[in-house]
DNA sequence: AGTGGTGATGTAAAGGTTTACATAGGCGGT
DNA sequence: ACCGCCTATGTAAACCTTTACATCACCACT
């Protein structure tokens, strides 16, 4: 009973009085084998405490059920709650999730390559375009894949994201309907995908209020904190002010607010200010910040869908799919100030 | 070359024109076997670009390269750097790591149980005493697994965490030498370990200033913002005021800021307030907010260290590794107001 | 020259599973 | 009574490694 190795199919089969090759079909094609033999078999299997040593599953079946998430930073604190939507999903398919980290480190990335030569993943979980790897040689080998947020080697691998422009497009007519005219978009690198989607929102949001291209106020930096100070403190120089920065994401615009805190203004009476991705710390910011929530948990719930389905090739894999943003409405947006009124 | 399957050490072997056992001895153990036969071996490995295929591997050797990372909830933001303490360090020693997370849930921890049974993991991390499995029964058929912050089943597994106490006196001490007396502590339940310590290490502390017990206040609740907010409630009806509040965690110290300020008092220069673990959102609090750093990445590291030493039962495990915890100044604490004095 | 030892390699079994193929029994139709 | 078919089960190969054991060649020593 209390046995020091497992129990092993060999086992559940002496005792049901049957073959392995029965016990084997009575767990996975019950249809195929007699009633009472399959009883008896859930007897033995309930007596011995038996489960199928997946290793030598895997082998036999020449795939392992695994899926590998790789992402340049799990420590990123976005990060996690994707993971709850991946590894809950898997799961409940009975599998696994291992995880990686390549910190943009070629070296971390041929590793994981190794990995998954070996084996020992079924599947692919890429975040953000990352993967170091020799692109085009490498696809062949790249076991079924998904990218989370972003297309991975041009679109070669379905992906799962957010309507970036739908939701800045939330933004912009919220400003709007508060009064807001002068809107300035703080951006980061124009070679990101993200930016130019949420950046497309802000113009159509524009175009449909139909504020002219003078009154709009573009900065482009890299997406810190830093950057988004830096904002501030070049439009402050040009003197052309702007009632409220629509900021690319969070980390800016906290940039942004501690820029224009600094120099003694309030936020929301003087300046409005929005962010984009709803990290954790956007409650606790002061004023709360108004922003754009993504859905990560279902990101993560989405992606692995997906890629089990690429797994057992039941559909032809649908290249993109865009989750709808939602508007988190907190206290860093109000009517423009009298004060900049002409 | 570039074949559909990939090489297996017999592609190799049949390269090297030497037999499959003569590649793996020139794979695991180079010094059996000699120079020049190494050299073809390698020369073929290069050539088919072979990787032992783990599956089999870990059929023969009767163990997996897996470590299965167990949390009640992997959305928690310390969960992540941990995690990647924990990657690191088993990457780098040849292993993966596997993460799920119960929820709480003991259908979810009996998934994880099969898990194991069924040789997935070689080892397993399991956060916080979770684990509603049938004790002793099961720990009989647990792999060799190493907790994370608490003891697990009474001590029967080693866990690495961090001097609670040490933390906590460094905090009073900070408190006492800013020229505080009366100093509030703000619990969580007086049945987790972490409360204990520190709770211990505020009486040593107070004990070593010479303060009176009856200038202590404690205070108990269960760790969530709102319990902080309640506790200041409490004090304020008593009318017993202290002039700094100690907190277990950063998320009731959060609770007391948010108490003290509605009630409209400022912080620092009203009350001092200190928290505990330093949560990323530490920093964004308004005032930034005094706390003790916990080293996520360093325990993950060390916890991983640990199992991987048990693996290879190099040594006796021990049963406790507690870090060094450190002391983070940010901008909640001052001098008491002289208002409070008599 | 014979013995024993050493070092390098090969042979084959084992690990637990899945599944193609073989076998066997039962039943309906002629 | 025979044939063919279908269903239920068993046999054995294959998946890819690792490693105990066997083999063999060579060398040193007596």
């Amino acid at each position: 009973m209390s046995d020091s190795t497992p129990a092993t199919i060999e086992d559940v089969a002496r005792i049901a009085e049957v073959s392995i090759a029965t016990v084997s079909r009575a767990i996975h094609t019950p249809e195929k084998v007699a009633k009472s033999t399959r009883l008896k078999v859930n007897q033995a299997i309930a007596i011995t405490g038996y489960t199928t040593n997946a290793m030598a599953r895997s082998l036999r079946l020449g795939r392992s059920n695994m899926i590998l998430v790789v992402a340049p930073d799990i420590g990123d604190p976005n990060f996690s709650s994707i993971l709850v939507g991946l590894e809950n999903e898997a799961r409940s398919h009975g599998y696994g999730v291992l995880i990686g980290h390549t910190q943009n480190d070629a070296q971390r990335a041929l590793e994981y390559l190794k990995f998954l030569n070996s084996n020992q993943a079924a599947g692919l979980i890429l975040f953000t375009g990352i993967l170091p790897f020799g692109h085009e040689t490498m696809t062949a080998r790249l076991p079924p894949s998904v990218g989370i947020f972003e297309p991975v080697f041009n679109g070669g691998i379905p992906y799962v994201g957010v309507d970036d422009m739908e939701g800045a497009r939330k933004v912009v007519d919220l400003l709007i309907a508060e009064g807001h005219r002068k809107i300035a978009f703080i951006g980061d690198s124009r070679t990101r995908l993200a930016y130019m989607r949420r950046r497309a929102g802000y113009d159509a949001g524009l175009d449909a209020a139909g504020v002219p291209a003078e009154l709009r106020l573009v900065q482009e930096g890299d997406g810190t904190l830093e950057s988004g100070r830096a904002a501030v403190e070049r439009l402050f120089v040009r003197d052309t002010l702007p009632t409220a920065f629509m900021c690319v994401n969070d980390q800016t615009a906290l940039g942004v607010m501690i820029g224009l805190k600094t120099r003694g203004y309030d936020i929301p009476r003087d300046f409005s200010v929005t962010g984009f991705d709803d990290v954790p710390q956007a409650t606790f910011m002061t004023p709360a910040l108004t922003t754009i929530r993504q859905p990560r948990t279902l990101i993560g719930k989405h992606a692995m869908t997906l890629l089990l389905e690429l797994l057992s090739d039941r559909r032809p894999a649908e290249t993109e799919i865009l989750l709808r943003p939602d508007l988190v409405v907190r206290n860093s947006v109000s009517a423009p100030s009298p004060r900049w009124m002409r």
